[in-house]
DNA sequence: GTCTATAACGAGATAGAC
DNA sequence: GTCTATCTCGTTATAGAC
């Protein structure tokens, strides 16, 4: 290692700006065509580089792809968490509430990479495992809120049907081995559905249909904390 | 018009298997490439067409996507509508377990299709009115479903929150003024928690978080249907 | 070592003349 | 409807500046 490649050294801050400068006109480009058509050369030329010079960023397309979509489920788990800490002293109902308000505030803020993390499938690229651990953090989060009502007992556990209950305690046993498995079957339903709920919105299907978006989405997430056993009333 | 442009006529039914075989095409680049990608002249190449002649056929690209849109909805809605018939004679939730299954099934089929109209809009794709019919039939079908549930006095009804009855009662007046509004609101948020579950196993994010899917497909849109009002047990 | 630029490849899209 | 000339794309090899 040369003594210009420690952390901060002109060097080292000269990439950081160019890696940020790639990835804010990649984004630019996939709010106006979508991921599908995403172009290094595009992004090159936006920047006045010429496209093999993009290589010493990111060896190909897809790892610049990669890296968007981890900066998107980062700035959403950012997000997210942020907005759990403000009422982290609040009741499990309350936090719930704040981290799903605070998805959909950043899925309508950011359409495009909402859409590249949970729309549709780029075609032709395959998501590395290294995206993983951004696009657990509110799925983390919605855990932790449900552990800690666990913990101190304010947690309703609803039985399930004999079908599910392999399948329930496989998940268990991988996401939250504390918790009962019928609570970590319906938090992951509740999860999925609460991403049915803001993507709905995002996209448009919710057009002439749903106007006053705000308290209704407010009152369905109420009830998806419900379904998972977080009762509402105490701190 | 000539005598051969009469319905079932020569001309009439190349026309129809020509527009068939266009669409076909399109369906498999969709596929292929994605609809972001989807292009007149690719459609044509694969038919040894040449392009100016598709023209004919679909005034403009977007012409073309929203007719594999309304396909798409229709292909849905058909497959929806006769499972539903398979047990009309069933109890509402068996029906409503029926019809969620089936878009499930319908979607794990048809995955781009599935994209098409569940996944991110197409950039620089508006959908144009005439994509409500063949988009409502699923919802449609759900609203009858508890119609029924509500004229035979089999469905529970829960009050909504203060802040949410002016637009439950707006949704209500709009989709189904029999119905009571907080029933509506309820048959809203389930449609789009419906798709929130299915587009997350047809888009991957249940990846090694949820391996036993049918059974878990089930039981949360059994769930579904209690919220909504709809409660197990008589036929 | 780190970076950018030139040039090229093979493939495909596109516009316009004919 | 066909042909061609000119674009686009991702990617690589190579040469040279710092």
């Amino acid at each position: 290692m040369s003594s210009n490649s420690a952390p901060g050294g002109a060097r080292a801050r000269a990439r950081i700006e160019v890696t940020a400068a790639i990835k804010d006109a990649a984004r630019r480009q996939l709010a106006a065509d979508g991921a599908a058509r995403l172009s290094l050369r595009a992004v090159a030329r936006e920047l006045g580089m010429v496209s093999s010079a993009l290589y010493r960023y990111f060896p190909s397309r897809d790892d610049l792809l990669t890296a968007l979509i981890i900066d998107a489920y980062d700035s959403l788990g950012e997000a997210a968490e942020s907005s759990h800490d403000t009422v982290a002293d609040a009741g499990p109902l309350e936090r719930w509430t704040a981290v799903c308000e605070s998805v959909r505030r950043w899925a309508l803020a950011h359409p495009h990479e909402y859409a590249l993390i949970y729309g549709s499938p780029v075609p032709g690229y395959r998501a590395p495992e290294a995206t993983i651990p951004a696009a657990s953090r509110v799925g983390l989060l919605l855990i932790a809120v449900v552990r800690d009502a666990h913990r101190s007992g304010r947690l309703a556990v609803t039985p399930l049907p004999a079908t599910l209950r392999p399948e329930a305690s496989r998940m268990a046993a991988d996401l939250a081995p504390d918790l009962p498995p019928p609570v970590v079957a319906a938090l992951v339903a509740a999860w999925a559905q609460l991403y049915g709920l803001v993507g709905f919105e995002v996209f448009g299907q919710f057009h002439r249909v749903v106007e006053d978006r705000a308290p209704f989405f407010r009152h369905a997430v109420t009830r998806l904390a419900q379904g998972v056993g977080l009762e509402p009333g105490h701190a």
